[in-house]
DNA sequence: TATTTTTAGTTTCAAATGAAACTATTTTAT
DNA sequence: ATAAAATAGTTTCATTTGAAACTAAAAATA
Protein backbone atom coordinates (compact mmCIF):
# COMPACT_ATOMS: atom_id res chain seq x y z
CA UNK A 1 0.00 0.00 0.00
CA UNK A 2 1.02 3.77 -0.93
CA UNK A 3 0.84 6.71 0.27
CA UNK A 4 0.48 8.68 -2.76
CA UNK A 5 -1.83 6.13 -4.23
CA UNK A 6 -4.91 6.22 -1.11
CA UNK A 7 -7.48 8.66 -2.02
CA UNK A 8 -7.95 10.22 1.41
CA UNK A 9 -4.41 11.60 0.81
CA UNK A 10 -4.72 12.29 -2.88
CA UNK A 11 -8.05 14.47 -2.24
CA UNK A 12 -6.35 16.28 0.86
CA UNK A 13 -3.27 16.93 -0.84
CA UNK A 14 -4.61 18.28 -3.72
CA UNK A 15 -7.49 20.06 -1.66
CA UNK A 16 -5.32 21.54 0.95
CA UNK A 17 -3.39 22.75 -2.41
CA UNK A 18 -5.89 24.65 -4.22
CA UNK A 19 -7.40 26.09 -0.88
CA UNK A 20 -3.79 27.68 0.25
CA UNK A 21 -3.50 28.75 -3.13
CA UNK A 22 -6.54 30.95 -2.91
CA UNK A 23 -6.30 31.92 0.78
CA UNK A 24 -2.96 33.16 0.04
CA UNK A 25 -3.88 35.13 -3.15
CA UNK A 26 -7.19 36.59 -1.37
CA UNK A 27 -5.37 37.33 1.66
CA UNK A 28 -3.06 39.10 -0.25
CA UNK A 29 -5.32 41.35 -2.48
CA UNK A 30 -8.35 41.80 -0.12
CA UNK A 31 -6.97 40.28 3.43
CA UNK A 32 -10.35 38.22 3.50
CA UNK A 33 -9.44 34.43 4.76
CA UNK A 34 -11.26 31.39 3.24
CA UNK A 35 -13.96 31.70 5.86
CA UNK A 36 -15.00 34.98 5.43
CA UNK A 37 -15.26 34.23 1.63
CA UNK A 38 -17.33 31.63 2.20
CA UNK A 39 -20.07 33.73 4.14
CA UNK A 40 -19.56 36.81 1.92
CA UNK A 41 -20.40 34.54 -0.98
CA UNK A 42 -23.30 33.02 0.75
CA UNK A 43 -24.95 35.92 1.68
CA UNK A 44 -24.23 37.48 -1.94
CA UNK A 45 -26.29 34.89 -2.87
CA UNK A 46 -28.80 35.16 -0.20
CA UNK A 47 -29.02 37.96 2.29
CA UNK A 48 -31.02 37.53 5.70
CA UNK A 49 -29.51 34.51 6.77
CA UNK A 50 -29.05 33.54 10.43
CA UNK A 51 -25.63 32.46 11.66
CA UNK A 52 -27.31 28.84 12.01
CA UNK A 53 -27.99 28.64 8.36
CA UNK A 54 -24.94 29.71 7.44
CA UNK A 55 -23.62 26.95 9.54
CA UNK A 56 -25.12 24.59 7.65
CA UNK A 57 -24.33 26.23 3.56
CA UNK A 58 -20.66 26.52 4.40
CA UNK A 59 -20.22 23.05 6.19
CA UNK A 60 -17.91 25.06 8.84
CA UNK A 61 -18.85 24.36 12.57
CA UNK A 62 -20.90 26.90 14.82
CA UNK A 63 -17.48 28.44 16.67
CA UNK A 64 -15.76 29.59 13.39
CA UNK A 65 -19.10 30.87 11.96
CA UNK A 66 -19.70 32.72 14.80
CA UNK A 67 -16.11 34.19 14.56
CA UNK A 68 -16.29 34.95 11.40
CA UNK A 69 -19.82 36.79 11.76
CA UNK A 70 -17.97 38.89 14.27
CA UNK A 71 -15.16 39.41 11.98
CA UNK A 72 -17.25 40.65 9.10
CA UNK A 73 -19.03 43.01 11.29
CA UNK A 74 -16.37 44.67 12.33
CA UNK A 75 -14.20 45.21 9.07
CA UNK A 76 -18.58 46.66 8.29
CA UNK A 77 -18.72 44.04 5.59
CA UNK A 78 -22.18 42.62 7.24
CA UNK A 79 -24.81 44.33 9.02
CA UNK A 80 -27.30 42.20 11.41
CA UNK A 81 -31.07 42.66 12.19
CA UNK A 82 -33.02 41.11 14.91
CA UNK A 83 -34.59 38.29 14.83
CA UNK A 84 -38.55 38.33 15.76
CA UNK A 85 -39.20 34.66 15.33
CA UNK A 86 -35.99 33.91 17.40
CA UNK A 87 -34.55 36.64 19.92
CA UNK A 88 -31.12 33.96 20.20
CA UNK A 89 -30.83 34.78 16.28
CA UNK A 90 -29.99 37.82 14.19
CA UNK A 91 -30.08 37.92 10.47
CA UNK A 92 -26.91 39.16 8.52
CA UNK A 93 -26.73 40.68 5.28
CA UNK A 94 -24.06 42.17 3.23
CA UNK A 95 -23.55 45.76 3.21
CA UNK A 96 -22.67 48.19 0.77
CA UNK A 97 -18.96 47.38 1.06
CA UNK A 98 -19.71 43.77 1.59
CA UNK A 99 -20.94 43.54 -1.55
CA UNK A 100 -18.64 45.55 -3.46
CA UNK A 101 -16.03 44.10 -1.60
CA UNK A 102 -17.96 40.26 -2.62
CA UNK A 103 -18.26 41.49 -6.34
CA UNK A 104 -14.81 42.52 -7.03
CA UNK A 105 -13.66 38.83 -5.51
CA UNK A 106 -16.24 36.71 -6.93
CA UNK A 107 -14.98 37.05 -10.67
CA UNK A 108 -11.87 35.84 -9.78
CA UNK A 109 -13.02 33.14 -7.77
CA UNK A 110 -14.62 31.99 -10.63
CA UNK A 111 -11.92 32.51 -13.28
CA UNK A 112 -9.83 30.27 -10.85
CA UNK A 113 -11.79 27.77 -10.86
CA UNK A 114 -12.15 27.95 -14.75
CA UNK A 115 -8.24 28.02 -15.23
CA UNK A 116 -8.55 24.85 -12.73
CA UNK A 117 -10.96 22.97 -14.95
CA UNK A 118 -9.37 23.89 -18.14
CA UNK A 119 -7.42 20.73 -18.19
CA UNK A 120 -10.55 18.67 -17.86
CA UNK A 121 -13.31 17.88 -20.41
CA UNK A 122 -16.55 18.22 -20.55
CA UNK A 123 -17.19 15.06 -19.82
CA UNK A 124 -14.32 14.52 -17.61
CA UNK A 125 -16.05 17.70 -15.46
CA UNK A 126 -19.75 15.66 -15.24
CA UNK A 127 -18.25 12.71 -14.29
CA UNK A 128 -15.87 14.21 -11.59
CA UNK A 129 -18.94 15.73 -10.17
CA UNK A 130 -20.99 12.91 -10.01
CA UNK A 131 -17.49 11.27 -8.29
CA UNK A 132 -17.61 13.89 -6.04
CA UNK A 133 -21.36 13.68 -5.00
CA UNK A 134 -21.36 10.26 -4.62
CA UNK A 135 -18.47 9.92 -2.36
CA UNK A 136 -20.15 12.63 -0.21
CA UNK A 137 -22.65 10.02 0.64
CA UNK A 138 -20.92 7.82 1.47
CA UNK A 139 -18.39 9.25 4.00
CA UNK A 140 -21.76 10.71 5.50
CA UNK A 141 -23.33 6.63 5.25
CA UNK A 142 -20.06 5.25 6.60
CA UNK A 143 -19.06 7.42 9.06
CA UNK A 144 -22.46 7.89 11.12
CA UNK A 145 -21.81 3.68 11.05
CA UNK A 146 -18.69 4.49 13.18
CA UNK B 1 -22.52 31.96 -8.76
CA UNK B 2 -23.30 29.21 -5.65
CA UNK B 3 -20.91 28.01 -3.30
CA UNK B 4 -21.77 24.22 -3.35
CA UNK B 5 -21.33 24.47 -6.82
CA UNK B 6 -17.37 25.65 -6.71
CA UNK B 7 -14.83 22.97 -7.11
CA UNK B 8 -12.48 24.20 -4.51
CA UNK B 9 -15.28 24.20 -1.68
CA UNK B 10 -16.49 20.93 -2.94
CA UNK B 11 -13.35 19.75 -2.63
CA UNK B 12 -12.40 20.98 0.92
CA UNK B 13 -15.43 19.65 2.09
CA UNK B 14 -15.55 16.15 0.64
CA UNK B 15 -11.98 16.13 1.98
CA UNK B 16 -12.36 17.52 4.86
CA UNK B 17 -15.49 14.89 5.94
CA UNK B 18 -13.02 11.97 4.70
CA UNK B 19 -10.01 13.03 6.65
CA UNK B 20 -12.44 14.19 9.70
CA UNK B 21 -13.80 10.55 9.64
CA UNK B 22 -10.39 8.59 9.86
CA UNK B 23 -9.15 10.56 12.27
CA UNK B 24 -11.36 10.72 14.60
CA UNK B 25 -11.51 7.07 14.27
CA UNK B 26 -8.09 6.40 14.74
CA UNK B 27 -7.22 8.62 17.29
CA UNK B 28 -9.81 6.82 19.28
CA UNK B 29 -8.33 3.23 18.32
CA UNK B 30 -4.58 4.16 18.04
CA UNK B 31 -4.14 7.70 19.55
CA UNK B 32 -1.84 8.69 16.51
CA UNK B 33 -2.84 11.77 14.17
CA UNK B 34 -2.56 11.68 10.37
CA UNK B 35 0.44 13.34 10.29
CA UNK B 36 1.74 10.57 12.67
CA UNK B 37 -0.38 7.99 10.02
CA UNK B 38 1.62 9.45 6.98
CA UNK B 39 4.87 9.02 8.54
CA UNK B 40 4.48 5.54 9.50
CA UNK B 41 3.10 4.83 6.43
CA UNK B 42 6.11 6.15 4.35
CA UNK B 43 7.81 4.15 6.51
CA UNK B 44 6.29 1.39 6.48
CA UNK B 45 6.94 1.47 2.29
CA UNK B 46 10.35 2.42 3.00
CA UNK B 47 12.75 3.11 5.61
CA UNK B 48 16.07 4.77 6.43
CA UNK B 49 14.50 8.19 5.17
CA UNK B 50 15.30 11.56 6.19
CA UNK B 51 12.82 14.13 7.41
CA UNK B 52 13.38 16.17 4.20
CA UNK B 53 12.59 13.11 1.94
CA UNK B 54 9.29 12.15 4.52
CA UNK B 55 8.44 16.45 3.74
CA UNK B 56 8.49 15.52 0.29
CA UNK B 57 6.45 12.31 -0.08
CA UNK B 58 3.74 13.66 2.90
CA UNK B 59 3.04 16.83 1.33
CA UNK B 60 3.39 17.87 4.80
CA UNK B 61 5.67 21.29 5.80
CA UNK B 62 9.21 20.60 7.37
CA UNK B 63 7.96 21.76 10.68
CA UNK B 64 4.92 19.46 11.13
CA UNK B 65 7.14 16.64 10.20
CA UNK B 66 9.96 17.43 12.39
CA UNK B 67 7.16 17.92 15.40
CA UNK B 68 5.69 14.39 13.78
CA UNK B 69 9.18 12.80 14.21
CA UNK B 70 9.92 13.83 17.35
CA UNK B 71 6.49 12.45 18.83
CA UNK B 72 6.68 9.05 17.09
CA UNK B 73 10.24 8.56 18.61
CA UNK B 74 9.20 9.80 21.60
CA UNK B 75 6.76 7.45 21.75
CA UNK B 76 9.02 4.62 20.17
CA UNK B 77 6.99 3.85 16.67
CA UNK B 78 10.00 4.77 15.37
CA UNK B 79 13.99 4.78 15.74
CA UNK B 80 16.52 7.71 14.22
CA UNK B 81 20.17 6.73 12.67
CA UNK B 82 23.01 8.87 12.11
CA UNK B 83 23.45 9.92 8.63
CA UNK B 84 27.20 9.61 7.51
CA UNK B 85 26.81 11.95 3.96
CA UNK B 86 24.93 14.63 6.07
CA UNK B 87 25.55 15.68 9.63
CA UNK B 88 22.33 17.43 9.65
CA UNK B 89 19.82 14.66 8.98
CA UNK B 90 18.99 11.43 10.40
CA UNK B 91 17.85 8.68 8.80
CA UNK B 92 14.75 7.14 10.56
CA UNK B 93 13.16 3.75 10.50
CA UNK B 94 10.26 2.24 12.45
CA UNK B 95 10.89 -0.04 15.52
CA UNK B 96 9.48 -3.28 16.14
CA UNK B 97 6.56 -1.43 18.02
CA UNK B 98 6.13 1.12 15.11
CA UNK B 99 5.54 -1.78 12.18
CA UNK B 100 3.41 -3.61 14.86
CA UNK B 101 0.95 -0.60 14.95
CA UNK B 102 1.38 0.35 11.16
CA UNK B 103 0.40 -3.38 10.26
CA UNK B 104 -2.50 -3.31 11.73
CA UNK B 105 -3.72 -0.13 10.90
CA UNK B 106 -3.05 -0.36 7.51
CA UNK B 107 -5.78 -3.23 6.95
CA UNK B 108 -8.45 -0.51 8.78
CA UNK B 109 -7.40 2.34 6.32
CA UNK B 110 -7.29 0.04 2.99
CA UNK B 111 -10.38 -0.59 4.29
CA UNK B 112 -12.35 2.31 4.32
CA UNK B 113 -10.91 3.21 1.41
CA UNK B 114 -12.45 0.40 0.02
CA UNK B 115 -15.74 1.10 1.16
CA UNK B 116 -15.46 4.68 -0.12
CA UNK B 117 -15.15 3.75 -3.29
CA UNK B 118 -17.50 0.52 -3.40
CA UNK B 119 -20.24 3.31 -4.53
CA UNK B 120 -18.32 4.10 -7.45
CA UNK B 121 -17.78 1.96 -11.11
CA UNK B 122 -13.83 0.69 -11.96
CA UNK B 123 -14.34 3.21 -14.58
CA UNK B 124 -15.04 5.96 -12.58
CA UNK B 125 -12.12 5.25 -10.56
CA UNK B 126 -10.17 5.61 -12.93
CA UNK B 127 -11.60 8.49 -14.26
CA UNK B 128 -11.29 10.29 -11.01
CA UNK B 129 -7.44 8.94 -10.66
CA UNK B 130 -7.43 10.69 -14.12
CA UNK B 131 -9.10 13.83 -13.03
CA UNK B 132 -7.40 14.61 -9.40
CA UNK B 133 -4.12 13.92 -11.55
CA UNK B 134 -4.44 16.78 -14.01
CA UNK B 135 -5.92 19.00 -11.50
CA UNK B 136 -2.94 18.79 -9.17
CA UNK B 137 -0.49 19.55 -12.32
CA UNK B 138 -3.00 22.16 -13.30
CA UNK B 139 -2.46 23.88 -9.68
CA UNK B 140 1.04 23.44 -9.69
CA UNK B 141 0.91 25.52 -12.95
CA UNK B 142 -1.93 28.16 -11.32
CA UNK B 143 -0.07 28.64 -8.35
CA UNK B 144 3.33 29.15 -9.73
CA UNK B 145 2.18 31.98 -12.00
CA UNK B 146 0.66 34.03 -9.15
C1' DT C 1 -48.77 26.05 33.35
C1' DA C 2 -44.40 24.46 35.03
C1' DT C 3 -40.50 21.72 34.04
C1' DT C 4 -37.34 19.58 31.05
C1' DT C 5 -34.96 19.32 26.89
C1' DT C 6 -33.26 21.29 22.88
C1' DT C 7 -31.29 24.87 20.21
C1' DA C 8 -28.65 29.48 18.72
C1' DG C 9 -24.80 31.48 19.58
C1' DT C 10 -20.57 32.83 22.54
C1' DT C 11 -16.63 32.14 25.50
C1' DT C 12 -12.95 29.62 27.46
C1' DC C 13 -9.14 26.80 27.29
C1' DA C 14 -5.80 23.82 25.62
C1' DA C 15 -3.82 22.02 21.44
C1' DA C 16 -2.40 22.49 16.57
C1' DT C 17 -0.50 25.35 13.24
C1' DG C 18 2.90 27.74 10.39
C1' DA C 19 5.75 31.87 9.39
C1' DA C 20 10.01 33.62 10.72
C1' DA C 21 14.14 33.37 13.09
C1' DC C 22 17.54 30.39 14.47
C1' DT C 23 21.65 26.65 14.57
C1' DA C 24 24.53 23.65 12.30
C1' DT C 25 26.19 21.87 8.28
C1' DT C 26 26.90 21.57 3.31
C1' DT C 27 27.33 23.50 -1.23
C1' DT C 28 28.55 27.06 -4.37
C1' DA C 29 31.18 30.82 -5.92
C1' DT C 30 35.12 33.65 -5.80
C1' DA D 1 40.94 27.92 0.49
C1' DT D 2 37.63 31.27 2.00
C1' DA D 3 33.47 33.68 1.93
C1' DA D 4 28.69 33.58 0.69
C1' DA D 5 24.62 31.15 -0.19
C1' DA D 6 21.76 27.29 0.47
C1' DT D 7 19.92 23.48 3.09
C1' DA D 8 18.26 20.16 7.17
C1' DG D 9 16.05 20.59 10.98
C1' DT D 10 14.43 23.04 15.42
C1' DT D 11 12.49 26.64 18.24
C1' DT D 12 9.80 30.63 19.11
C1' DC D 13 5.79 33.16 18.91
C1' DA D 14 1.54 34.70 17.52
C1' DT D 15 -2.64 32.93 15.34
C1' DT D 16 -6.13 29.47 14.41
C1' DT D 17 -8.68 25.87 15.83
C1' DG D 18 -12.45 23.19 17.93
C1' DA D 19 -14.23 20.66 22.00
C1' DA D 20 -16.58 21.62 26.05
C1' DA D 21 -18.82 24.61 28.99
C1' DC D 22 -21.70 28.28 29.08
C1' DT D 23 -25.95 31.79 28.45
C1' DA D 24 -30.28 32.77 26.86
C1' DA D 25 -34.25 31.64 24.45
C1' DA D 26 -37.49 28.24 22.29
C1' DA D 27 -39.77 23.83 21.99
C1' DA D 28 -41.41 19.74 24.00
C1' DT D 29 -43.34 17.36 27.69
C1' DA D 30 -45.70 16.56 31.89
Amino acid sequence: MELNKFLPYQLSVLSNKISAGIAKYYRQQYNISVSQWRVLALLSDKGNQTAKELTIKSQMDKVRVSRTMKSLEERNFISQQACQKDKRARRYKLTKEGDALINEVKPKAIAFEKRLLETLSTIQIDELQNCLQALNSQVDKITEEI
